[in-house]
DNA sequence: TTAATATTCAATTAATCACTTGAATGATAG
DNA sequence: CTATCATTCAAGTGATTAATTGAATATTAA
């Protein structure tokens, strides 16, 4: 008897995105994917989970209708439905960081509070770079920075940083970002930057959201 | 051993917060808990569950840092922490329509459809509201419209409407609303005034996406 | 104090989840 | 055709979850 509601159908189905939200190993891959493209070994082998584990994952998103996966000869490529994928993200974590003194408290101690001084914001950032003032770097992996980046953006993957820091100006500040907002490459890059002498900053956000506010991208 | 990164910490505590999310029980209070403050008993006996089960649902809220409690005598309140919730679920709401066919099917098949004539816009009915155009009509039970309404809104329950039918100008258009978007009263109502003669549609959405507008809301 | 009421806690059950392991599918290369 | 590789499926384990029931706590009313 009593059948189910509509609402109550329609509040199942929002609870199976927002559950396949729940879970730190997805948020993970969710963030890789907000960069671009990528297979399930590639997947796998960042998150350092097992494919098969990471495969059932990445089926859990995509019933949730939060990926889509492309099949390309042997290889199946997944990517994020849509940016409402990112607003959504977005939302998340602005309510974590409001709402959740832990993170709140995280985000101080081992974000903020390590990049001394301010993040450059996206918009003066575009400005100052095409006007030749700043050096706009890149550290994420090749394929994400080939999937789409800051115009005029030089790629130096992190772990390269340190041999290849002769192919930076010496002279002109340098801008540094990567994949989001608790992203730890950029900082990293940052602080490396700095011990060698170069004036060095943030961009306060990754790519995805540099795209998401409307802002150019470059590919290749 | 390698202790676990503070991106990973954090990725944990978001997903908490989706986690939270991820229930449909959970999500049915929360939009109750959207119109204002309302206690455990009362959330109860609106969602049909138990007292024990709903006290547990709350709990998995507020740890999540979505909703706060407040106790007052023997009651203990529990209202929304704060706006970025309602940004979350609305975003939810967006990718579920946007990507999820089933969700999409559902919305047309029992909402969308059945309201024959466009709803009506917030920014517009404001104007026409102050104009004397329209009778805005707040189905929702009296102590949800206490906390917070339409300005100059009238509010019959929707279970009163049948007999409170002459308090509403039968020349004037009304406008109704209720909850939000997936909340069936506002259609109930609409569909009762037109089989009785009256010119009737629905605003677009429920006072919580009203307010969040930055639209003006009346108290009391 | 005693009784009544609102809420939370604790214990239980059935269901679901994350992850592992090993096998099954499906496409490509030799 | 056979071998190889990427991905998915299926089964199993330990942990977590939603819901129920009954008891415990805390506030108010008599």
């Amino acid at each position: 008897m009593s059948n189910p509601t509509p609402k109550q159908i329609l509040f199942e189905q929002l609870a199976r995105i927002a559950a396949a939200l729940g879970s730190a190993a997805r948020l993970d891959l969710l963030e890789i994917l907000a960069q671009g493209e990528r297979s399930v070994d590639q997947l796998a082998s960042l998150t350092g989970h097992s494919v098969a584990n990471t495969s059932q994952h990445l089926q859990k998103l995509r019933q949730a209708g939060l990926t889509l996966g492309r099949k390309e000869g042997q290889y199946v490529f997944y990517r994020l439905a849509g940016d409402e994928v990112l607003r959504m993200l977005a939302a998340l974590r602005q309510t974590g960081e409001t709402h959740v003194a832990e993170i709140d408290r995280l985000v101080h101690d081992y974000f903020s509070s390590r990049d001394q001084m301010e993040p450059v914001a996206a918009a003066d950032l575009l400005d100052r770079a095409r006007k030749g003032l700043v050096t706009v770097l890149d550290v994420r992996p090749a394929e994400e920075f080939e999937a789409g980046h800051v115009p005029g953006a030089v790629n130096i993957p992190i772990e390269q940083l340190g041999k290849r820091l002769g192919e930076l100006p010496k002279r002109k500040e340098v801008v540094a970002y990567c994949r989001g907002p608790y992203c730890l490459m950029s900082y990293e890059a940052v602080e490396l930057l700095r011990r060698k002498g170069h004036k060095a900053r943030r961009l306060e956000n990754g790519l995805p959201e540099w795209r998401l506010a409307g802002l150019p991208v470059e590919l290749g």
